[in-house]
DNA sequence: TGTACATCAGTGAACGCGCGTTCACTGATGTAC
DNA sequence: TGTACATCAGTGAACGCGCGTTCACTGATGTAC
């Protein structure tokens, strides 16, 4: 049983804190969080407008600390896509990828969906923010294919380019879930179409890598 | 020369007419149609905020419009990449595209970055209305690639997903090329870098195909 | 061609509303003795 | 353990501002005769 203890005036805070961001990003859900409004955040917590001050020095702060939380959700997705693992064949490291994919988006959807948004839409510093993070993506994933049997004898140019479109192919299909899963009642079957579409292109892909000649 | 007629009511509403469509277009170069206010827009245009609604009947109207309007800008796009051409080698087709993309990217940069930025950020009804475009390319793109050598034994199935793989590569290839607009100074150089990444993306992708066997 | 009337793009005052931000405050929690 | 004081998350009134929208209007352009 769980000691009924009474909060301290810390973890008060904290919680509110986190109410702030959680409303923020559910707000955002629906419009980017420049149309967000102090005062709409703080009706939804249930807090008078002047306290938000409490906890942010304004609205875009609140959007950075938002972008912080969501990068830790992608980079956790990364980590865990390239864990080690037991499977080595293309098939498997493909499927496992997929699932990795599917699992992280539906787990952190606010966060992707904040993500998806701010990169097109959002202020300058944050989609450049976003953009830098895809780029460090690419050039990680371009250290691992660096390894598989063909590409190892590639340029880097051309490791490069191969980065960018698998990962290019990856953030498409996110977009594409977090879009289905706004209808609830076909998602289930959405989102099998969406992964298996996702698997065969990254199956085309290194097809086309194997057959690659890399001329420098 | 030209007799210097003075113009009449319909062309004097008309000329006001197309000032505020490129006003908008303008303001939407920074921020999301959803946070441009008639009253910026009027200001911009140099007329009262009043006088907008003799023109449209509202911001959400008005964007419409906008979007009817980056359509056709699209749509220009792909008759152009599929006109009949006299090079019928790959890597003539794939220099072609990209070099139609890029010219069309150019002429038309407004549309597109409105296009591009509403895709993810603007209202429901437009983020589905340009879904429903860029499958339609993606069907046209799968009839094409049907007639390729190779490809013309895939199943439906598989020419969808290839088709998809593509679009997409483009859509992303069209965003680049439109955030390395906004930095003139290296535009030029920014601009060859991602065209020649853009073409050596086809080139793997279609040597991907030419060694693929569909499994129905 | 000249006149009398209709049309209608653009004007300008006014409205109520939600916004971000200021300020002095309250009262529960925390701390020092 | 009890008391006196400090801290500070949250309150509530007030502000000036830009917003969309209403309304009656003006005066140049267009039309009918």
């Amino acid at each position: 049983m769980t000691t009924n203890r009474p909060e301290t005036r810390v973890e008060r805070k904290e919680r509110t804190r986190r109410a702030i961001l959680d409303a923020a990003l559910a707000l955002c859900e629906d419009s980017s969080l420049a149309a967000v409004s102090l005062r709409q955040v703080a009706k939804e917590v249930g807090i008078v407008p002047t306290a938000f001050y409490r906890h942010f020095e304004s609205i875009e702060s609140l959007g950075l600390a938002l972008v912080d939380e969501s990068f830790v959700s992608l980079r956790a997705m990364l980590r865990d896509v390239r864990r080690p693992g037991v499977v080595t064949t293309f098939s498997g490291i493909v499927d496992g990828s997929v699932e990795t994919l599917l699992r992280h988006v539906r787990q952190h959807r606010s966060h992707f969906l904040f993500i998806a948004r701010e990169r097109g839409a959002g202020p300058l510093s944050v989609r450049e923010a976003i953009r830098h993070e895809i780029e460090l993506c690419e050039r990680e994933l371009a250290t691992d294919l660096a390894r598989l049997p063909g590409p190892d004898k590639w340029t880097a140019e051309d490791l490069r380019v191969l980065s960018n479109l698998i990962v290019t192919a990856m953030v498409s299909t996110a977009e594409q879930l977090l879009s289905s899963g706004a209808r609830p009642e076909a998602q289930q079957s959405a989102e099998k179409e969406i992964t298996e579409t996702a698997r065969t292109q990254l199956r085309m892909v290194l097809i086309g890598a194997l057959n690659w000649e890399s001329r420098p």
